[in-house]
DNA sequence: CGTTCGTCAAGAGCAGTGCTCTCGTTTCTT
DNA sequence: AAGAAACGAGAGCACTGCTCTTGACGAACG
């Protein structure tokens, strides 16, 4: 956002702005599904229609919250691991995830929008790829800090060598790693978010109670097998 | 289903039938959200209002498709792991997995339903529970015949005290299994599901090819660390 | 300084949704 | 055979995303 010239750009940045604001409030309230662009319009004391000024459809409104969703826990996940001191590698991967997951819990809705299933019909633009990233791009730098630290256990199981080709967009977010600790870290990776997936759907309902304790005993046997040393 | 007495009483349990199965077909198609009562009325030839003589609102014709993913799933699980040899239990937890894997990428919006965000608004009724839990279930079998037989490693790692009280509910699951292992599996369990929120929502689009491979490698490894000797 | 052009909010309207109510008709029960 | 229950059809309500037109305002240009 530049300096805006004139007032008219002023105002309408300023509108655009409101509209997001009151749709992630409602989001954060109704849900994707229940995200009106009437309901939004009242709350601002527009008639619907002068919303198309500003979000062509109801998916481009959508793509605006998506990727301030994936900015947002990129941002809280590198946050939580720029706090760590940076040769405690397992701390630094704790970190992180207990970041994802705080976050998540807290914006069940703005999670679901991003991780959870896709809405119909709808399809991300590839503007978003540029803020997806950003959890991941921390937690494979963690494993490749802690790689040429000599920090880490290797596997003791090969991947086959099918996926030898497969491991390409992987390698180049953790540079020097070898291809069995990749693999161990996607694994790794998926099963954070699996954990998360189930607490904020609420799959742990009437089974689990102190979900952050379990959370946190979960993530520890997980880096352990991905192979921080201690 | 008795022996249907009269003839209304048999027309009605096939139109109901029909209404699930054209709801089924439109759910597969156009995703939970593109569910419409008034669309599946049209497809049978029948005036919208008719429908709710058979499911009084939209979300009971949910619960029914819900009841019935659960159970496909279930089923799907269970006769993979029927069809292994019992003392071979790496195996039999691999076909488990590879079953849900299989059911989840063949019935996306399905599986988006039963395991995806929750849709807005909509409560699981308790009716689902005893559907819910046969894929678990199956899951825990395998792990308590493994560890009767002594074929499981303990883990190096002990739950936290905090968590003694909270595993009630998984000792059902998996009984005679010590805590440590219980948590093991909890966790193993939810990384499974990770990898499939991931592959089923589009999260390994452009990133993983072969992802079936992928899959099998990240079980594998997954199995390893759960404990299963060799 | 005045005009022209682009931007804007408003309103009506379209097609679609879940759901409710009423009204005859059919079917089962007594 | 008479009463009760279930049923399909239709109209209607409130809501949605979205389109089109209309009239007003403001900024830039001659």
């Amino acid at each position: 956002m530049t300096a805006s010239r004139t007032a008219r750009e002023r105002v309408r940045a300023e509108l655009t702005r409101e509209i997001t604001e009151i749709a992630r409030r409602q989001l954060a309230t109704e849900g994707a599904g229940g995200l009106s662009l009437r309901a939004v319009a009242r709350e601002m004391g527009m008639v619907s229609s002068a919303i198309y000024r500003y979000f062509p459809c109801r998916d481009d409104l959508l793509t605006t919250l998506i990727i301030d969703g994936y900015n947002a826990v990129g941002a809280a996940v590198e946050q939580a691991e720029a706090d760590c001191p940076r040769d405690d590698h397992l701390r630094r991967w704790l970190a992180a995830c207990e970041a994802v997951r705080d976050w998540a819990v807290a914006h069940p809705h703005e999670y679901a929008l991003i991780y959870g299933s896709p809405v119909p019909g709808y399809q991300a633009p590839p503007d978003t790829v540029a803020a997806r990233v950003r959890d991941v791009t921390v937690l494979g730098r963690i494993v490749s800090d802690a790689w040429q630290a000599g920090a880490m256990r290797t596997p003791t199981t090969e991947p086959p060598p099918a996926l030898e080709a497969e491991a390409a967009g992987f390698r180049e977010l953790m540079r020097g790693v070898p291809d069995s600790v990749i693999w161990q870290a996607v694994s790794t990776w998926t099963a954070l978010y699996g954990w998360v997936n189930f607490e904020v759907f609420g799959q742990f309902q009437n089974a689990i109670e102190d979900r952050r304790t379990a959370f946190r005993h979960s993530m520890r046997l997980l880096a352990e097998t991905l192979g921080f040393a201690q």
